[in-house]
RNA sequence: GCCCGGGUGGUGGAAUGGCAGACACGACGGACUCAAAAUCCGUUGCUCGCAAGGGCGUGCGGGUUCAAGUCCCGCCCCGGGCACCA
């Protein structure tokens, strides 16, 4: 780049070419719909009969999210490592659809809109073109038709639609699947619990919305009141504020929108079995999922005939060593079993019967109900570092009642806790200290007796004992060991009805609505009953309303306030007069034109991401979401599913369990033909940066850092060196048009897949991308002069050697790039074109035989470059869908190996041998060498390991 | 704390239990050049040795095996996930 331009030979391959190259071929791709993927039929369906007889293949990559800032060079490494693979797939016989669309809807366009003014969908399209242009500038090889945005209305009427489908449908436990709501009436109608007939319209309504996939509930939420909205738990710091803003962030119960995922919990979980996913992905799931086999026991609490405490257990083996019993302290059923005083104190007694530590941190003299409330307000103002900072530490306070172990009727005292959550199982717990730790550790705070129940081993010291042991103290339990004891324990405590074996997820139900503008508004009213209403499909989309004001409505910095969704500013669109069809089986309720409040909530950011895969299929059909003929030929094939999905770890357990729910829903009402939407899953690293840090410890550009003496400086302060994600927030990203300006979109591409293994993080070091920016320039001068541009070719045919090595390369790359091991594949262009570069400074020419397929094996990898080379090697067409090179077996082989001799187990002498050769004579031919022969003189050969072909290993005494 | 990954030259990395370090960067030497850049050729794990040749070497300590980066056991460090889930 320092060098005058009179030096550079017109025609080398450098960054001025590449970039002529590449705009050239861009264009021409678009312009000849090189990358256009046919639909067996419909409108996407021209130029299908010439690849009628092609395998599918559908490669799809993680929704990006098009942010304003732009991309850097860690975002496209998966997009080039797919691009790659599919242009492969599609140089070997597949039909290959490979698109890219925008996940454009969420939070940050909002809040620039609230900064600036500016409408949401201004920004967004702006930040899409952006990333448009930066992601042609690679090279992609998609589908330009398919390129979908989910904040396009023609695509968000069905995003609501599959809304609807979750709105209109319910899940039957018997057939374990999800089926219309209007198969539900029947079922209910059959049901004498039900009381069907009976029931007036608006609880018939009520009935039935309780059973839907998609159903109303006050769920605590995350509600920031200065920002006016409920934000995500991501969006949460651990100090309990809101990570933007730092405002207090409260947790109260709103009547939001829920997701039936739980329903699915276990075909979530046995369905991942099957997948090519890596093992650690499904783990993450499956723990995500939670399940856990055990058994719900009912303890009946002393003095309180009708009400009975139902706890869950893994452990039902292990309950005579229950010695009390742990509710949360919101559980409901507190306020029912707390006495006026606490026991021994109403009869007369001293109070002090009861351990003073039993009776709570503060307000023990006023009485159990006041020691509750107290430890409740206690237990509320904690933070979740609090709880984290505290660790093991546990506090509770004694309820002043008392339950029955119903296995020996033992009176034994419940108390109340933070360390049991109502979220998990019933919100409360039997407490064996001696099998479990936090009940050991809460039992040495209370003074608690404890029993053990299994044995543990011989000279065992610890705590609480987890593992297996015969049952002890266990009546009829004793001497079954762990996993028996808890079958016996189970049927007896059927046979006695007061238990029953269960199972239990830590999966909650999916919080589906937020209170912000830049979503997809439900397709939803409610009626004069405040009841929800589907709008039917002919209404769709619900178009988003325009708001001129974004701002949020501020209201009181406290958890009373109500928030109002920004949509309640669209006045106009609030409310409105429909004449909605009442479903038969409601009775007579409605009809007619009445007055309908819209939901004023919007769907979160994961509703676009869920399907967009399936509208790639079919972007264009305005009568259903996908059709099934493109569905069924591009998901149904093999295994099912999309071939090859790229993407972030980042997205192991959300946008993947999301999205194979509403797969799962689908399929379920005969919309899609796959249970699991992705077949083999793969997850790219991330790219790793430098980063530097000041003497407060924030991050600075790491552009501006300049290296001394292996100190790193900002102008004249030192900074610290530390390595990160490459990103905005550490201040170290790389643009891409930086590298593309130097070197070229092919070299980036290169560079991107020759660092490393794809599933591997690896840092970025622009100072090695001159290393595969010189591959392209050896490459481009083997095959055309540098000063005439004109090919340098010979039809004369090169010797054994070269084309020994042609072929073994082509064996080893097409190996390479179904195992997406571009870094090797790589790596043998390169030894190959070493050899190439020696053939050309030996005879003058490039022998033709190698050049073609060397270009070809390159197409996928650098694919600008290689187009240019086949069209000046002499063809009009591109080179997208010729034939991969494939291998002639005949030269796959060699006529010498060189194999290793080794005296126990060291390399003492390598020699040449015929290949081929078997155990005998390959030992024959090692005893006959010189060297080896005067290695083995006087000594006992005891044993000889041959490995033909490899090595020779004697044993000697 | 629990569960996953991962530790290989100066650097990124490569190796179906069978010759550790392919390929690339960097460094060093050479050719070309007035010179530099670019390009091309060579050397490059550490170490002892003039050489021939030897010793050591894949985080640490053991083990299995004719043979271990690879398999087993016990640790250390780094990255990620989950975290009072009964």
């Amino acid at each position: 780049m320092s060098a005058p331009d009179a030096d550079i030979p017109q025609h080398r391959y450098d960054a001025r070419l590449a970039n002529e190259i590449e705009a050239k071929w861009q264009d021409r791709w678009q312009t000849e719909h090189t990358f256009w993927a046919p639909n067996p039929a419909g409108l996407l369906s021209e130029g299908f009969e010439a690849v009628a007889d092609r395998k599918k293949l559908f490669a799809l990559d993680m929704f990006p999210y098009p942010s304003g800032a732009g991309l850097h060079v860690g975002h496209p490494l998966g997009y080039i490592g797919t691009d790659v693979y599919a242009r492969f797939k599609r140089m070997t016989g597949h039909n290959v659809l490979h698109a890219m669309g925008y996940d454009a809807f969420g939070l940050p366009a909002e809040q620039y809109a609230l900064q600036t003014g500016q409408h949401p969908r201004v920004t967004t399209e702006s930040n899409i073109a952006t990333m448009r242009r930066q992601l042609r500038a690679l090279g992609l090889g998609h589908d330009p038709r398919r390129s979908i945005a989910t904040t396009d209305p023609a695509y968000y009427r069905w995003t609501q639609w599959i809304f609807l489908q979750l709105f209109g449908s319910w899940y039957d436990e018997d057939l374990d699947r999800a089926r219309p709501i209007v198969e539900l009436i029947p079922v209910l109608e059959a049901d004498p619990e039900s009381n069907w007939a009976a029931l007036p319209s608006r609880e018939r309504r009520e009935l039935v919305d309780s059973y839907r996939l998609a159903y109303l509930d006050d769920a605590p939420v995350n509600w920031c009141p200065a920002l006016g909205t409920v934000l995500s738990n991501e969006e949460v710091t651990p100090e309990g504020r809101s990570d933007r803003g730092n405002h207090p962030v409260y947790r109260r119960p709103l009547k939001q929108w829920m997701l039936r995922i739980t329903a699915y919990a276990d075909r979530l979980l046995a369905d991942l079995e099957p997948l090519d996913w890596t093992e650690s992905i499904k783990i993450m799931q499956r723990n995500w999922i939670g399940r856990s086999e055990g058994a719900e026991v009912d303890f009946a609490v002393e003095g309180h005939e009708d009400t009975v405490i139902t706890v869950f257990t893994t452990r039902p083996d292990t309950l005579f060593g229950a010695t009390y019993m742990v509710l949360a302290p919101e559980h409901p059923l507190v306020d029912e079993i707390t006495p006026a005083e606490w026991p021994g104190a109403s009869i007369g007694e001293d109070i002090n019967d009861i351990p003073a530590s039993w009776r709570g941190l503060f307000g023990a003299e006023a009485g159990p109900a006041e020691a509750i409330r107290r430890y409740r307000e206690f237990t509320a103002q904690k933070s979740e570092l609090d709880r984290q900072a505290e660790g093991k530490e546990k506090t509770g306070v004694f309820t002043g009642a008392f339950a029955t172990n119903p296995v020996n009727d033992a009176p034994i005292p419940i108390f109340i806790a933070d360390y049991v959550l109502m979220g998990y199982g019933t919100g409360a717990i039997m407490a064996v200290p001696a099998q479990d730790q936090r009940d050991w550790d809460f039992a040495q705070e209370f003074d608690l007796p404890i029993v053990r129940t299994v044995a543990p081993p011989e000279g065992w010291e610890g705590e609480a004992f987890l593992g297996d042991g015969l049952a002890i103290n266990s009546d009829f339990l004793d001497d079954l060991p762990v996993a028996e004891a808890k079958q016996a324990m189970i049927t007896w405590l059927e046979e006695q009805e007061v238990g029953v074996g269960t199972v239990t997820y830590k999966l909650r139900d999916w919080l589906f609505s937020r209170q912000r503008y830049w979503g997809e508004p439900f397709p939803i009213v409610y009626d004069e009953d405040d009841l929800p209403v589907s709008l039917p499909e002919s209404m769709l989309p619900v178009e988003l309303p325009e708001v001129t004001d974004f701002e949020p409505e501020i209201v009181a910095d406290d958890v009373e306030s109500v928030p109002a969704p920004p949509l309640a500013r669209a006045e106009q669109w609030v409310t409105v007069e429909l004449d909605l069809p009442q479903p038969e089986w409601a009775g007579d309720a409605g009809g007619g034109t009445k007055t309908y409040r819209r939901e004023l909530n919007t769907m979160p950011q994961w509703a676009g991401s869920c399907w967009y895969y399936l509208r790639y299929l079919d972007p264009t059909n305005e009568n259903e979401f996908v059709s099934p003929a493109a569905e069924r030929y591009w998901m149904a094939p093999g295994p099912g599913g999309v071939d090859l999905y790229v993407g972030g770890v980042e997205h192991a357990v959300l946008h993947l369990l999301y999205a194979r729910f509403w797969h799962k829903v689908l399929f379920d009402l005969g919309h899609v033909s796959t249970p699991e939407p992705f077949q083999r899953l793969f997850n790219q690293g991330y790219i790793l940066a430098p980063t530097f840090t000041d003497a407060r410890g924030m991050y600075v550009e790491a552009s501006e850092v300049v290296e001394r003496d292996g100190r790193f400086f900002l102008g004249d302060t030192e900074v610290q060196r530390e390595h990160g994600k490459m990103g905005k927030s550490l201040k170290n990203a790389v643009a891409p048009d930086d590298i593309y300006r130097d070197y070229g979109a092919d070299t980036l591409r290169l560079y991107e897949m020759f660092m490393g293994p794809l599933d591997a993080s690896r840092p970025w070091n622009t100072s090695d991308i001159i290393g595969v920016h010189r591959f392209l320039q050896r490459l481009w001068r083997n095959v055309i002069d540098e000063q005439t541009g004109e090919p340098r070719v010979t039809v004369e045919p090169t010797d054994d050697e070269t084309r020994r090595l042609l072929h073994r390369t082509i064996d080893a790359v097409r190996t390479d790039m179904d195992d997406l091991s571009f870094n090797t594949a790589i790596a043998r262009l390169f030894e190959l074109n070493n050899r190439l570069t020696q053939v050309v400074a030996e005879t003058g020419d490039a022998p033709e035989e190698v050049v073609v397929l060397l270009v070809l094996m390159t197409a996928p990898l650098a694919p600008h470059a290689a187009e240019e080379l086949w069209e000046r090697l002499g063809h009009e067409q591109s080179l997208a869908h010729e034939d991969f090179p494939t291998a002639d077996p005949a030269w796959l082989t060699v006529e010498t190996v060189e194999i290793a001799v080794q005296l126990n187990g060291k390399v003492r002498a390598r020699l040449t041998v015929a290949s081929g050769l078997d155990e005998a004579a390959t030992e024959a031919a090692a005893r006959a060498d010189a060297r080896v022969a005067e290695l083995l003189d006087g000594k006992t050969v005891r044993k000889a390991i041959i490995v033909p072909g490899r090595l020779v290993n004697f044993v000697v005494g």
